[in-house]
DNA sequence: CCCCATGTTCGACA
DNA sequence: GTGTCGAACATGGG
């Protein structure tokens, strides 16, 4: 489920229920998985009278700043959700931690628990904050980051390449073939045969994608136009809807993957790899 | 019962 | 050290 967008959208729904307001109250189902960063306790006082004071996203990542020492990272693995409850909400199945802001409940659901929740004790963000990369919506997602990723690993598909967090922060399952897609290139296409103007129709399209997708999904989790792969994707007998013949699905990087065969294409062989 | 799932991590191996 | 691949994680749905 969540990507870019979906986090994005996920995150606005505690940010508006929350943002500015007291942590009065917190519950942890210890020790479920997602929860394994708390070390297997959770101690009461670290949370009380906090004032949440940002609620940000990068990629998959969400960040809470709160008051005094105290940030909490959220990642929603593959099923997790963000949920905003009333104040006499009681958890239900698969809702393993809630905090309370003034009168609503924040709280996090995940059945199949990928997800993960970090709290971080210190005045300063942890590392892991400070370092993420270039977001792609950012100045410094640039066409020379993208050939940069390209040029050092040259040998993985561009299936694969897009699904790497440190480069393409946000990128998940779909976004990846709804890139390929636009962009004309074959999932298994060689990141090496990536170069010149595909370079730049790559580096656009990610642009595209990523802006589109925030602008439906993100906001009200409506889907994005029907000229796109989205739609059509996981439909038995879906259709390209730019050459109308039935897309295919096969394992790419390890990952289901749809695409239409005639549409795209590997392009040119790499110059260096001929023998 | 079988297979699949919008993600990440870790161990094995070249 | 580097890069790639498959399994594992836990649960639900078709």
């Amino acid at each position: 489920m969540p990507e870019l967008a979906e986090v994005f959208y996920h995150a606005r729904t505690w940010r508006q229920a929350g943002l500015g307001g007291l942590l009065n109250e917190v519950r942890a189902h210890l020790p479920a998985r997602c929860l394994r960063d708390f070390g297997g306790q959770l101690d009461p006082a670290q949370w009380q009278d906090q004032r949440l004071e940002s609620v940000e996203t990068h990629g998959k990542q969400i960040m809470l700043q709160f008051s005094k020492k105290l940030w909490l990272g959220v990642h929603l693995g593959m099923t997790g959700r963000l949920l905003c409850a009333p104040a006499q909400w009681l958890p239900e199945r698969h809702q393993h931690f809630a905090i309370r802001i003034e009168t609503h409940w924040l709280v996090y659901e995940d059945s199949r628990q990928f997800g993960r929740l970090r709290p971080h004790f210190q005045e300063a963000p942890p590392d892991w904050w400070l370092a993420r990369p270039p977001g792609l919506l950012e100045a410094g997602f640039s066409r020379q980051r993208l050939a940069q990723a390209l040029a050092r690993h040259p040998r993985t598909t561009l299936k694969g390449l897009l699904l790497d967090q440190n480069y393409f922060p946000g990128i998940g399952n779909w976004m990846a073939d709804e890139i390929l897609w636009q962009a004309r290139i074959h999932p298994a296409c060689p990141a090496a045969r990536i170069q010149g103007r595909r370079l730049s129709l790559l580096h656009q399209t990610i642009r595209q994608v990523a802006a589109g997708a925030l602008q439906t999904i993100g906001q009200d989790y409506r889907d994005p136009p029907s000229d796109w792969l989205f739609t059509h994707r996981w439909r038995n007998g879906g259709l390209c809807p730019r050459t109308n013949a039935p897309l295919q699905r096969s394992t790419i990087a390890g990952r289901t993957t749809c695409f239409s065969p005639q549409w795209q294409i590997y392009g040119l062989p790499d110059p260096s790899q001929t023998v």
